[in-house]
DNA sequence: CGGAAATAGTAGGATGTCCAATTATCTTAG
DNA sequence: CTAAGATAATTGGACATCCTACTATTTCCG
């Protein structure tokens, strides 16, 4: 155990905790709690699309893909532009062209003429792509939203806190 | 202006509510809280990260670099093992000698030999590595970190409960 | 003490994301 | 009504992350 009292180079165990401590050392305390936040962050993100991927496999789709296969399956007319999928997912158009290729691949989608703009393309949900956000959901929904890892206080709050950042940041 | 008014697709003009509201109308309303949580993590992450990325750019480095540039500038000899690395910031090894490796091409870090262990490799940060940390870290702490996107109170908030988060899923 | 099991790194492959550039097709201004 | 500007999608390239081997050492146990 190289690493139980070693103050020397760890002190609290948790790396963000620390971190935070040599910010202040360092006389950036001013930005300290902003580092925590954005790094507390990164981290949790790295564990809730793990548990989400975890999820997903079997199902043979990935959460990038999940999410625009959901997009496709609550739209009224089961299709929509690719940009509007870039839009709503908030991701470059060339990662809706990757998502759509590899979903069209496994024929979970289908690639339209958009009937009025010859720019633009449809992707439309197959019945088989349907069929995969339904089961794919029902796992997700029980795996891992059901009971995220926090309570549900502490759920609701990151919500409403994410959602303010999100407003701020232009995201809706 | 498509989307204004248009109940038929969306309601509320945030996404993540609107698939919230979806959930609940199909009967997943259990699930509901987990997912917006968690969706919100994955968009407040990918903002973020971008915002992050944006102000190392000019410096050459990546967010990923960057952490582990700080790791060795903050530890006692300036080097630390690959293996550490990686179980500090939670990411698979391949992850780290991907980041040594052009971290190490960019002549910031040099890999060593472990004077004891001879399977393990130890990383160290150069003269110009620190340089680069510390310029890197004035300029996100200045353009990122000091106004991280949130007020003081939010930004407490997100840290503490996504500590908790990371506390349970054994971060650390 | 010697073989099995664990640990440290790396190589190769799959995904996802972004950026820059390109081709088509609208849209709009003069 | 044409020429310039905006928009839609794709292709090619750079990075980061993970997984699955695979090699080299070290550690542990019978």
């Amino acid at each position: 155990m190289p690493d139980r009292m070693g103050a020397v180079t760890q002190g609290s165990g948790d790396p963000i905790a620390e971190a935070t401590r040599q910010w202040r050392e360092h006389g950036w305390a001013d930005a300290a709690p902003g580092m925590a936040a954005i790094t507390s962050l990164m981290r949790a993100h790295q564990i809730a699309l793990a548990r989400a991927e975890g999820a997903l496999k079997p199902h043979g789709i990935t959460f990038a893909r999940y999410e625009v296969l959901m997009l496709l399956e609550f739209s009224s007319r089961g299709s929509l532009p690719m940009s509007v999928i870039g839009s709503r997912l908030q991701v470059h158009p060339t990662s809706v062209t990757n998502a759509v290729d590899r979903l069209e691949s496994a024929g979970l989608v289908r690639r339209e003429p958009h009937p009025s703009d010859r720019r633009a393309t449809l992707v439309a949900i197959t019945d088989e792509g349907r069929e995969v956000a339904r089961a794919a959901t029902t796992d997700l929904n029980t795996n891992v939203f059901a009971d995220p890892g926090l309570a549900p206080h502490d759920v609701a709050t990151i919500t409403e806190v994410l959602e303010r950042y999100r407003r701020k940041a232009g995201d809706f």
